[in-house]
DNA sequence: CAGTGGTCTAGACCACTGA
DNA sequence: CAGTGGTCTAGACCACTGA
């Protein structure tokens, strides 16, 4: 288990950066400089240092040089798995109730002045309520769905297999049941509730919008940061 | 403002599994197919193929290929900016108030034997309680801690601007107020808030633990999937 | 054991931009 | 306008592994 030459002068700058050997804002040395320094041609460092670029702890400015950027927002990678995935992966038993299903036009959000398909159910592990999402589906983008069998399989599901998104915004947050939601989940009027709202596309053209309500005690999100990126 | 070579190939590849035409499985060109598809050298071709790596969306083979990826939990991701930096771009007025410091033994967590600084405070937006948190901060991986002035700075900001994390687990839950957190938030014992724990490490060296109760109308996170990344 | 990807070299021409 | 990074070439040797 050698390390690559271009995998070492890659971990080499790393450790330097977050050591805080190489303090923000800092100047790394010269491609030239790090060839003699490590004995080889430019391209090898040249892809050592593009993917510290990519990892962003370094920027590469022409005629200027190399430095190392000063610290930004963390971005987190977090996971999203496929919830019915997700449950069965506790050794609970998934199951997805369909109440709501109409074709209607949308006449607001990122689907405005779409034929959709609105979509409402209900997930259960184990047999107690989940969580409730409500979605709306572009019929334009996805015409399959008119023909899907979405009893046997939660939308979220059938979205995955069939219409890979290229492009997500996801908001999270609390907030309390209000009376109909509080009876869909089985709990008290006000009680806590993790709200996911998504929007996805592919390329330009909208999917679908969720809105998402989880009972707090049956439900987490993690995300992870490191080196290894997810986990 | 032409693109390069390399990078219209890693589009266009993109582009065909996105869409479906290359599905999941499906094995792509070999590189020497890819070279006289181009007209380009091999190490133009690599390029292009290991950001596809990197992004997940490929798999390479040594012997077997290339083969697009199945589909597998989606990653997004999460911006976690500064908590005073986010409160200032909403054009609000933020505060931190220290309310605990000690120096204390761990007795569990990541942090389990070793001395650390116990600090417990509130951040407010306007004047307005939209947050509390506990946190313990490993004195033997931050020994200037001892001498920083919180009362100026959040700990969570002097943190972020003078020990660099390298690693970091995050859980976001949505949970009820316990009538000391209710009282501390001036909300109702049992109101939602969205609930935030991480713990960090710089390499293998736990760094802190820290447990965030976000008044649940003050705050959301966002998270973001895109060719772009984060935007 | 042959075909595939992994990595590296020594050079080249170019675009950009700050000294 | 000279020094820096951006990209590319045409080749090389190697490690791995499935036909």
């Amino acid at each position: 288990m050698t390390v690559p030459l271009g995998e070492s002068i890659r971990q080499s700058f790393e450790r330097r950066i977050l050591s805080g050997e190489l303090a923000p804002g800092s100047r790394l040395p010269t491609e030239q400089e790090i060839m003699a320094e490590f004995g080889c041609s430019r391209m090898t460092v040249s892809k050592a240092l593009s993917a510290l670029t990519t990892a962003g702890l370094i920027e590469r400015r022409k005629r200027a040089g190399t430095f190392v950027v000063r610290p930004r927002v963390h971005a987190m990678v977090l996971e999203v798995p496929d919830l019915a995935a997700q449950v069965a992966a506790r050794g609970q038993a998934y199951r997805f109730r369909l109440h709501r299903r109409n074709e209607e036009m949308v006449q607001d959000g990122h689907l405005a002045g779409q034929r959709a398909l609105h979509l409402g159910g209900t997930h259960f592990a184990d047999g107690e309520p989940l969580a409730i999402e409500d979605r709306l589906v572009s019929l334009a983008a996805v015409p399959a769905i008119a023909d899907a069998d979405l009893a046997a399989e939660s939308p979220g599901t059938w979205l995955l297999h069939h219409v890979p998104w290229t492009e997500a915004d996801t908001r999270i947050f609390a907030t309390g049941a209000n009376p109909a939601e509080a009876e869909a989940l089985g709990l008290n009027p006000g009680a806590p509730c993790l709200c996911i709202e998504r929007r996805t596309w592919r390329g330009d053209e909208p999917i679908t919008t969720v809105r998402q309500l989880f009972v707090a005690s049956g439900y987490e999100l993690v995300a992870h940061f490191g080196p290894g990126g997810a986990s």
